[in-house]
DNA sequence: CCGATGTTTCAATAATTTTTGAACTTAGGC
DNA sequence: GCCTAAGTTCAAAAATTATTGAAACATCGG
């Protein structure tokens, strides 16, 4: 199933077409996209991983550009991104030049890796900023409920922080 | 501690002036910016919550808008907000005209509130899809690991809906 | 090294989200 | 009922975030 297309006369390497996405393919990346829309991922990097997911086997950066019809910068980027946060592996084939990429086995994993990236670094830059307004507030003096209110967000904080590696324990563990 | 100016002559009622954030009060908005903004919650809503927060007593409209210099527009659609996820209540004194604001007591049934409000309906929405999906997929003879991939997102996602109620238990439990 | 393929970078543009403010609605006191 | 203060709405403007694409960079086989 390849559509010849493009003029394409004897000169070989005139760019490949690819199949615009199946209506159940479409589907399954609305998936992603939504459920990556809540925690502030891109649309193009859901709709990636959603190709990945849903291929049956490794695809290379052309491949995941023609099919989902968008930009070398926008692939670029997002493989990067889901590189970094260790949701998709490359497979590079040995005589081959370039590398293809399929998710990692565990989607678990992978979305505990990319809260892990948003709320610890959050929870490490608030706790002497959030120690700071509470001293601020005890020296001048005030309210008895706002200081109470600030220590236990103080509370909360620490045990966020020490609870953290047992609920999103880092990739070595 | 009250600046007159304002050329304020005799004639009663120029706006009242308000006091811009004092130091501590703007790091305390910076964290609630930060951890609202994981949440894909706008900054402006975040700052009321704020403001609210270290605050001795409840506070009325104007106080907030004054003090934040914002516009009454976002002003009100901040409380609105935070009233639809239950993170603030009005204090109406008797005699008084106007409503005055304040969080409520717990900031972790707030959040957990919150949370609800977003994952819930994308869990709800996306199963009948997942499973046309995977119907799709079974039907068109598809590699089997892609079958395997997504009967497992599909009892992820059964999962997720049934445990919901225990991990987010709506206001009423 | 060279040339070609494959990938990244990043400034410019496009899309999306948030904020503003003026017009409108609501509710209370008289 | 009318008038006024209090608050809401929503279209337009501003701010932010995502995407594009052309130029720069990297890497491999020869």
């Amino acid at each position: 199933m390849k559509l010849p297309s493009e003029k394409s006369a004897g000169r070989r390497k005139s760019r490949p077409t690819f199949e615009s996405l199946q209506p159940h393919e479409i589907e399954l990346a609305d998936f992603f996209v939504r459920m990556a829309g809540i925690l502030g991922v891109p649309r193009s990097v859901a709709e990636i991983y959603a190709l990945l997911y849903i291929s049956p086997g490794p695809l290379d950066f052309d491949h995941i550009q023609g099919r989902l019809g968008m930009s070398k910068g926008s692939v670029s980027q997002g493989l990067k991104f889901l590189r970094g946060h260790e949701m998709i592996l490359s497979v590079k084939e040995k005589g081959a030049r370039r590398e293809r990429w399929q998710p990692t086995p565990s989607l678990a994993a992978s979305l505990v890796a990319l809260l892990r990236s948003q709320v610890l670094p959050a929870l490490e830059q608030a706790q002497p900023s959030l120690q700071r307004v509470l001293a601020d507030v005890q020296q001048h003096g005030a309210n008895p409920e706002v200081v109470e209110r600030l220590t236990r967000l103080n509370r909360w904080n620490s045990r966020a922080l020490e609870l953290a590696p047992l609920l999103l324990p880092p990739p070595g563990a």
